[in-house]
DNA sequence: CGTCTTTGACCTGCGC
DNA sequence: GCGCAGGTCAAAGACG
């Protein structure tokens, strides 16, 4: 796995038959489109410096997990739950990584964002939960896991250029697993909002093709205010 | 003392 | 059905 290197993990989100590229008129509606048009004006509105100049460095890639969820994803985003699954991934984005232990905070340089968004599938992402942040009332969380399909929530994807990994969005995060991952030989990173009632997660992992570029995906939406769990407000 | 990181094991999903 | 890779859990240790 580690020894493995050549194939970026980018390239991964794009080729693998979960990850499909989206913007494309073949591969989402325009309605989805239109929010993609979009995603760089609402992550400016948080805590990103997003630099638009920069975006056109680094290929645009999103998260589309099944072909079943696009016609979820397009009416979505024309409607209601597209906004939360925007706005959460714009929350996320904004608010995102930022250990509390993470020095990201100074030394991060961000010159490239390139946000993309995803959704699972459709259904309520309230009820996705695998990990401690959902704990059923007696269902052990190994039998849940055996009767329960794991659904994803909507994701939100975005290349960073910068030295450090974790980069300061004013959320508080709690690392809870790290694996090496195939084709980079760079360890992908598993963090959990540290809100026990947010089920917000976060990857990241650096490119093995330019380790300058940190890989940042967010997973779900915040459940409390964007601004409920930062790290110091603003 | 509380919080967070580390790390190995386990589980699930998916392709062959 | 099997094997691989990704994702999550949970105990133990470290740190402030």
């Amino acid at each position: 796995m580690e020894d493995k290197e050549g194939v970026d993990p980018a390239s991964e989100f794009t080729s693998d038959s979960s990850w499909a590229l989206a913007g494309g008129p073949d591969s989402v509606s325009d309605s989805v489109n239109y929010f993609f048009d979009r995603e760089s004006n609402i992550l400016s509105e948080f805590d990103w410096n997003l630099q638009p100049d920069h975006a056109e460095q680094i290929d645009r890639f999103d998260e589309l997990d099944r072909a079943d969820t696009k016609p979820y994803l397009a009416g979505s985003f024309s409607g209601s739950h597209s906004c939360v699954a925007a706005a959460a991934a714009a929350c996320g984005s904004g608010s995102g990584s930022g250990t509390a232990s993470s020095p990201a905070g100074g030394s991060a340089d961000v010159s490239t964002l390139i946000p993309s968004v995803s959704s699972s599938s459709g259904e309520d992402p309230s009820e996705k939960h695998t990990g401690s942040g959902w704990k059923p009332p007696e269902i052990p969380s190994k039998a849940r896991k055996k009767g329960q399909k794991r659904i994803r929530q909507p994701r939100f994807a975005f290349m960073t250029k910068s030295e450090v990994e974790h980069l300061e969005d004013g959320y508080r995060w709690r690392k809870y697993g790290q694996k090496a991952v195939k084709n980079s030989p760079f360890p992908r990173s598993y963090y959990r909002c540290t809100n026990s009632k947010c089920t917000v997660k976060k990857r990241v992992e650096r490119s093995s093709e330019d380790p300058t570029i940190v890989i940042t995906t967010y997973e779900g939406q915040h459940c409390h205010h964007c601004c409920s769990n930062r790290v110091g407000s603003v």
